[in-house]
DNA sequence: CCTATAGTTCGCAACATACGAACTTATGAA
DNA sequence: TTCATAAGTTCGTATGTTGCGAACTATAGG
C-alpha cells in the first residue's frame, strides 16, 4: 500500500475540481463530508441513498477527490477519517465551492418538485 | 446531419456544466465565446494558444459544449454561429459560471507568476 | 454542375471507470 | 503468538469515453 498523497494547495485545479465533483457519488461524499462535524470514513458511504456501492468503486472515488486536493485523509487505526479542504480551497479559489453547492441544491429542490406533480398525477390517474 | 439539439434550461445540470468546464479546451473555447461581442465560428478555434485542434476534435467539444446547455449553436450558411446561453445559465444557477470564471482567471494568473521566475532564473543562468 | 469551405460522422486506438476477487494492514480475542 | 475480522487498497477485466484521421454532408459561388 502506497502512502497517501495530497496536492499542495498551488497544485490544486480549476479542472481538477470540476472534474471530481462532475460526478454524482463524489458530489454527493464531498458535501457530506462538508457538512459532517467530524471526520469521516470511507465505510459510512457504502450505502447512499439506497444505492449500494461497492468498497472498491468508494475507494477510486476517494482517491480521486484526494488527489483533486478537495479532502485531507488519514489513516486512524483501520479505518481513514476524511476530511474536507475547503477553508483551503476557499483561500485559493474564492467563491468557487460555494457557488457549485449552491446551484446543486438549487438542482436537487426543482427535481424534488418535478417529482411532486408526477406522484400527484399518478394517484389521480388510480383514483379514476 | 441530425439537426441540432438544445437541452431545454430544466434539463441543463450542474454535473454536465462542471463536466464540459473540466476539460481545458472546452474551458477556453466558453470563456472565448462569452467574451466574444458577437457569435462566433468553430473554425475560429482551429487554432488556440499555439495548439492546432483538429475539426473532427473541435466538432465534438462543441457538441458537448451544446449538450451540456452551455451554448446554443446555429447554422449560418455555411458555417456556424455559436453564442453562450449565460443568462439563462445565471438565471438557473446564479453565481456559477462566474465563480468558475473568477477561479479560472486565478489560476491563470498564479501560472503567469510561476512562469516569470523561471524565465528570469534561466535568463541568469545563461548569463553566468 | 463543379469546386471550395465549414462542420459532421465513422472507425479505431488510447485512455478512463466500475466492480469483483485477492491482498494488506490494524485490532482484538483466545 | 496466532487467528479471525474489519477497513481499505490494488489488480484484472469488461465497459465506456475521448481524440483524431478519413470519408462524408451541406451550402455558397462560380
Amino acid at each position: 500500500m502506497r502512502p497517501l498523497t495530497h496536492p499542495s494547495l498551488d497544485d490544486v485545479t480549476v479542472e481538477g475540481i470540476l472534474h471530481a465533483l462532475s460526478d454524482p457519488v463524489r458530489a454527493a461524499i464531498y458535501w457530506q463530508l462538508s457538512c459532517a462535524d467530524s471526520a469521516n470514513t470511507c465505510s459510512a458511504f457504502l450505502k447512499m441513498e439506497d444505492r449500494c456501492i461497492p468498497k472498491s468503486t468508494l475507494s477510486q472515488h476517494f482517491r480521486a477527490l484526494r488527489e483533486a486536493g478537495l479532502i485531507r485523509s488519514e489513516r486512524r487505526g483501520v479505518e481513514m477519517l476524511n476530511t474536507t479542504r475547503c477553508a483551503e480551497i476557499e483561500q485559493r479559489f474564492p467563491g468557487l465551492l460555494p457557488a457549485i453547492k449552491n446551484a446543486q441544491s438549487i438542482q436537487c429542490e426543482a427535481r424534488k418538485q418535478d417529482a411532486e406533480p408526477k406522484r400527484a398525477a399518478t394517484q389521480a390517474a388510480h383514483s379514476a
